[in-house]
DNA sequence: CCTGGAGTTGTCCTA
DNA sequence: TTAGGACAACTCCAG
């Protein structure tokens, strides 16, 4: 008795899952397992929002393997562990999966790789996750490119578009008898007392079913403004498809073949393609980051500019970032930016940018306090895209922000909302605020820009200090 | 090696 | 009222 094992990680889907198709290729019985690890060392814990979403998503996935005559194996522990059990138990005899990004990550699964090795088992590893695989994405000189316009050119010039999604198998074969699973329920990944996501399923539709009724309701209707809508939060403009993204349930390379479709279907119109091509460099943006995290795995936790290192972030004072984080700093935008986070899970991308900027220049919080609150609390949690995005905000990042540039939420709010519908989507008491004693600005906001420009003045003197890119055998 | 164009997302002051 | 320049130059990257 033999089989094949898939192993199942940030691709939670079966269409387009070169691992599955091609262990059920194979023609062996195939066992699907996904394994909660949080224990490994370096592997970061998820977040209470991300852990929201996985229970979900796991559910729809394992539905989905149902309906093809497959099973969903759940574990718990070291996933190199687990693994070498599963194998014992199954008696299975070759090892599939789709590639990881991260350091730890990948340092994991090169180890299973040796150990695949030297116990005679196949082990098979494939690009699912990023359009473009970052080793091979490298300057005329050879290096990682740390600008991101350059990048996305040389990517989508490149001689042969990403390839075409991988079908769905038509089904898939079980062993007689299956390893033991988990009860997902077990695993408690759904918060309790309180239970904070209980607005969560008001917006989203966890799952590889989900996803695309999403990218689907996209082209249908959001598509056409992209653009220029995507920078009004008011506005349903955006895919919304940053959380499928995050746990797989659709691949870029779906996105990429299907915005192709879609632009060509309408005929090439000089507008639609500018709206495609801003969606897909936002797909761009996403690959960059964690092109970035790739050569740079420390992107986390360490400045990618080594000269703010040194620089003089205060001490959070616990009730000032409670503020923030609670959405109650006086600040308008930033608290309804907060807010919506706190109530969907989720934050508008301008939003997003606004929040970040008052936390670090006008609260000056070290860019890592806010990284892991988006963490904790955004179902689209990306180990790549949080990081890098948090420090483009800081200015210590690759090709960041410049630190002059210190975003008023005021103005932004009268440029972006000038409708007020956001704001008053997220802070009904901000209508009445007489009524509802809707706290005052914890902070003076010119004053504050002005504290900020003077201490983010001390680094120009300086040049800036980028690490070289971590060398890959 | 040299050259030159370009660089996600802003704000404020001045003329 | 509005448009343009200052803010800080500096680095990246292609040719």
């Amino acid at each position: 008795m033999t089989c094949s094992l898939v192993w199942l990680r940030d691709d939670l889907r079966v269409a387009d899952n070169p691992a599955l198709v091609a262990a059920v290729d194979r023609g062996e019985p195939v066992v699907v397992v996904f394994i909660l690890d949080e224990v490994s060392p370096g592997i970061r814990p998820l977040g209470g929002a991300t852990k929201w979403w996985l229970h979900h998503s796991l559910t729809a996935l394992r539905d989905k393997l149902h309906r093809l005559g497959g099973e969903l194996i759940l574990r718990q522990g070291a996933a190199p562990d687990i693994i070498r059990t599963l194998i014992r138990e199954t008696g299975a005899t070759a090892l599939y999966w789709n590639r990881r990004y991260g350091k730890p990550e990948r340092d994991m699964d090169a180890s299973i790789k040796e150990y695949a090795k030297a116990s005679r088992l196949e082990a098979h590893s494939f690009q699912a996750n990023l359009l473009f695989e970052p080793w091979t994405v490298r300057t005329g000189s050879g290096t990682p490119y740390t600008v991101f316009t350059p990048f996305w050119k040389s990517c989508i010039n490149r001689p042969t578009p990403p390839r075409l999604p991988a079908p769905t198998p038509e089904s898939i074969t079980s062993p007689a008898t299956l390893p033991e699973s988990d009860d997902l329920d077990s695993w408690n990944l759904l918060p309790t007392n309180p239970n904070w996501a209980l607005a969560f399923p008001v917006r989203w539709t966890v799952g590889e079913n989900g996803a695309h009724a999403a990218l689907e309701r996209f082209f249908a209707g959001r598509i056409d403004r992209y653009a220029k809508g995507r920078d009004f939060p008011a506005e349903y403009s955006t895919s919304e498809l940053s959380p499928h993204l995050r746990w797989g349930e659709i691949s870029p390379f779906q996105i990429w073949h299907a915005t192709d479709e879609f632009r060509r279907e309408q005929g090439n119109s000089a507008e639609i393609s500018t709206n495609a091509a801003k969606f897909l460099a936002e797909l761009g943006w996403r690959e960059f980051s964690y092109h970035l995290l790739y050569h740079w795995p420390d992107l986390a936790t360490v400045n990618f500019d080594a000269r703010f290192n040194h620089f003089p972030w205060g001490e959070p004072d616990p009730e000032i970032l409670e503020a923030w984080q609670q959405g109650r700093t006086g600040i308008p935008m930033v608290d309804a930016g907060m807010r919506e986070l706190w109530q969907t899970g989720y934050m508008h991308n301008r939003v997003r940018m606004i929040a970040a900027s008052f936390l670090i220049k006008n609260l000056l919080i070290d860019w890592r306090v806010g990284e892991a609150w988006f963490w904790d609390t955004l179902v689209d949690a990306d180990p790549a895209s949080n990081a890098a995005s948090w420090q483009w905000v800081a200015g210590s990042g690759a090709d960041a922000a410049p630190y002059f540039r210190v975003f008023n939420p005021v103005l932004q709010a009268d440029k972006f909302d000038p409708k007020r519908e956001y704001l008053h989507r997220y802070l009904g008491e901000y209508e009445h605020p007489m009524l509802s004693g809707y706290p005052e600005p914890i902070i003076d906001l010119l004053e504050s820009r002005n504290r900020a420009l003077e201490a983010f003045k001390t680094l120009a003197d300086v040049p800036r200090s980028i690490a070289p890119p971590t060398v890959d055998l």
